[in-house]
DNA sequence: GCACATTATCGAACCGGTTCGATAATTTTT
DNA sequence: AAAAATTATCGAACCGGTTCGATAATGTGC
C-alpha cells in the first residue's frame, strides 16, 4: 500500500539512492532530476519510514525522560512540568520523548528502561535523584545523558540545576524585610542535594544580617517532602517553647503542610505565622492564604535540558555544562510583618 | 559492539533463525539447543535492537496521545493527567507513548503528528476536541484510534468518556438537598459535547424537583472555559435584578473564576452563593474556601483508552466500544445551605 | 517395515531505508 | 589535446531482525 523509495525511485526513473541523496540533501543531484524525484514524492505522498531509516542510521529519533518512580506515581506536579518543557523543546528539534520511571530498587542493567535496553533512544535526560548504579549503566552504554534537578556526586555530567541557594536566600531576605527575625527552616528529604543548598541560602541570609541559625527552629527528615511532613514538622516546631514567626520551607508540598497543620491549630497565617514556600506549584495561588514562595520554571528547565542534550547529540557540545536555572520571589499573602519585639524590651 | 542476532548464533551453533525461533517462542526448538541459546544470550547480553525488529514486523511498539494545543500549551492539568494515565497502562503492555499535540488550524495529512507519517505508532488516542479532518486522516491511515474525552459527531470510533451528565446531575441535587432553589449553570465551549451533558445533568435535576430552569441564571459563552472566562460570566450573571443563590460550573476553571470575581466584589462563599465545579483538579483542595466539585477519575480515562487501544491493536477488540467513567461527588465547603426565602412569603 | 506426521534446524529472501565505490559525462586545468 | 577535477547517477551491499519453504531426523499408525 504506502510507497517505499523504490516505488518512488521508479517513477522518476531513478535509482533509489538518488531519492535517498535527494531526500538527505547529500551529494549531487541534477536539478531536473530533484524537481522530477519531488514530484514523485509529492505524487506518491511518499515519506521515509522511521523503522527502516532507524535500523540503518543507528538513530532513533527519539529521547528518552527517566524520572525517579517515587516523583512520578504520585503524579507530582514538579516533574511533570519538566517533563512538558521537555516534550515541548523536543518537539523543535523533531524529536520525540519517551517516558519512564525508574525504582530505587535498581540493580541491574536488566532494570534499565527498555527504550535504552533496546536502543531506541539517541539520549536521556534523568530527571530528579536516581540510583548512582542507573547513571553507571547509562554512561556505559555510551548515550549522552543530561541531568536535571540533580547533581551527582562524583561524575561529571552535563546538568540544570535550580539556582537553590539565591532562592532560599531571596525567601529569607523577604521575611527578614518585613522584620522578622524568629525564622526557621523546615523540610525532608536530606540527602538530595538541593536541600543542602536551599538551607545554605537560608544560612546565609541570616548571617549576613547578624542572626545566628536557631536548632530549634529547623526541622529536617529523611523521608520525601510531602503535606504530611510539612503537618508533621509544624507539630513538631510548635510544641517547642519558644515558637519561630516565619518558617522558609524546603518546598510548596511542606509549605501547604504547614498550612493545614496551623489552620488545624487555629494558628493565623500570615499574623502569627509567616511562610514561604519553594517551587510555585500551581496550587500555591489557591491556596488559603496564597503561599508566597520561590518560583522556578520548571518547563524551562525541561527545555534547556533536551536543548543541551541536542548539542551533545549533534556533537556540538563536548564540555561538560552545568547550567543554573534562575528563580524568583513570588510574594504572596503568606507572609506577612514581623513582630519587633525583643528588641525594645 | 553490541551483540547482534548472528553473534547469539554462532556462539551457541545454530541459524539465526533459530535464536528468533527462541525469542518469539515460536516453532519447535529443542529443548538442549533452547537452553544454550539462552546462555548465549545472556552471555553476551543480547537484546534485539527495536529498529530492526520494527522495519521487519512493522509494528514499532509505540502509541501515539494526541491532544488539542489549546489544552495542551497551557498545561492544563487535566489531560496532563489523562496523559499519565495513558502512560502508565502503556508501560504494562510495553508500549510507549509518544505525545504530540495539533492545531485548530489542521488542514491536511501534511499536518499530521509525525509519528503517523513515518508509521511510527501501532495506535493513536486522541484526547479532547480535535479538527474532524485529523480523525479522518488518521482514519484513513488504518491505525487503530481511541477517543478520550471527545465523542466525535457522526463516526462511530472507541471512546472513553466522562459520565457529564451524572456527574452534573449529582452536583445539582446536591445543592437542591442544601435547600437552594435559584440554581444556574454557567460554563463555556458550547460546541463541547460535554459541555450540552453537563447542561442536561443540572436540567434533568431541576426538572425532577419540580424547579424550571431560569434562563437568567444561565450564562454560556462560545469560547474555551477558562478561569478569566469564570470572571466575566459572574460578573454579567450578578448584574441581573435576581440573583441566583448557588451555581453549577462547567468545570473548576470556570469555578475557580467566580471565587475570584465574587472574592473581588465582596460576595461571600457559600454564604450568599455556593458554588460547585467539576473535574476535582488538584488545586480545588487549596482554593479558598475549599472548592466542592464532581470527580472525575482523570488517570482513569487515559488508562482505559490504553487499555482499549490495547485491544484493538491485539485484533481483540472489533465491535466499537464506548465507555463511560464514573464520577462522584465531592463536597468541601464552597456550597452552604440554601436560603429557603420566597417560601414563606 | 513403510507411509505419514511431528519435531528440529537451516539458509535465503525480505523489510525499506542509507552508504559507498564504480562509472560515465562534463568541465576545468595544464 | 591529454590529464585531472567536478558533477551526476547507479547498483550492490548492508543494517539486524523475521519469515518461510526445504530438508532431515525422529516418532506413530497399521
Amino acid at each position: 500500500m504506502a510507497a517505499t523509495i523504490r516505488d518512488v525511485a521508479q517513477r522518476a526513473k531513478v535509482a533509489p539512492s538518488t531519492v535517498s541523496a535527494v531526500l538527505n540533501n547529500k551529494g549531487y543531484v541534477h536539478h531536473d532530476t530533484r524537481a522530477r524525484i519531488e514530484q514523485a514524492i509529492r505524487d506518491l505522498k511518499y515519506i521515509p519510514r522511521r523503522s527502516a531509516r532507524s535500523l540503518t542510521t543507528r538513530t532513533s529519533g527519539n529521547i528518552g525522560f527517566i524520572v525517579n518512580e517515587n516523583h512520578f506515581t504520585r503524579a507530582e506536579p514538579f516533574y511533570t512540568k519538566v517533563f512538558l518543557g521537555t516534550e515541548f523543546q523536543a518537539r523543535r528539534h523533531d524529536f520525540y520523548v519517551l517516558l519512564t520511571s525508574v525504582s530505587d530498587s535498581y540493580a541491574s542493567y536488566r532494570d534499565m528502561p527498555r527504550f535504552l535496553l533496546e536502543r531506541n533512544v539517541d539520549g536521556v535526560i534523568i530527571a530528579g535523584s536516581v540510583p548512582a548504579r542507573l547513571i553507571q549503566d547509562v554512561v556505559d552504554q555510551e548515550v549522552p545523558v543530561v541531568l536535571v534537578d540533580f547533581a551527582n556526586g562524583g561524575r561529571s555530567l552535563p546538568r540544570v540545576l535550580i539556582d537553590n541557594r539565591h532562592g532560599a536566600y531571596l525567601a529569607t531576605r523577604h521575611l527578614l524585610e518585613r522584620g522578622h527575625e524568629r525564622i526557621g527552616f523546615i523540610g525532608g528529604n536530606k540527602p538530595h542535594p538541593s536541600r543542602m543548598e536551599r538551607f545554605e541560602g537560608f544560612r546565609d541570609a541570616l548571617l549576613e544580617s547578624g542572626l545566628p541559625v536557631n536548632e530549634d527552629w529547623v526541622a529536617l527528615s529523611d523521608t520525601r517532602s510531602s503535606v504530611e511532613l510539612g503537618e508533621e514538622l509544624f507539630h513538631a516546631l510548635w510544641d517547642k517553647p519558644e515558637k519561630p514567626g516565619a518558617l522558609v520551607c524546603f518546598n510548596d508540598a511542606i509549605a501547604m503542610g504547614v498550612l493545614h497543620a496551623a489552620h488545624a491549630m487555629n494558628v493565623k497565617i500570615p499574623t502569627e505565622l509567616s511562610i514561604v514556600g519553594f517551587d510555585d506549584v500551581d496550587a500555591c495561588a489557591h491556596t488559603s492564604p496564597p503561599l508566597s514562595t520561590v518560583r522556578v520554571q520548571k518547563e524551562e528547565l525541561g527545555m534547556v535540558a533536551m536543548r543541551t542534550l541536542h548539542d551533545l547529540i549533534a556533537g556540538r557540545e563536548k564540555a561538560m555544562v552545568s547550567t543554573r536555572i534562575g528563580v524568583e520571589l513570588v510574594i504572596r499573602q503568606s507572609t506577612g510583618p514581623g513582630q519587633v519585639l525583643s528588641r525594645e524590651a
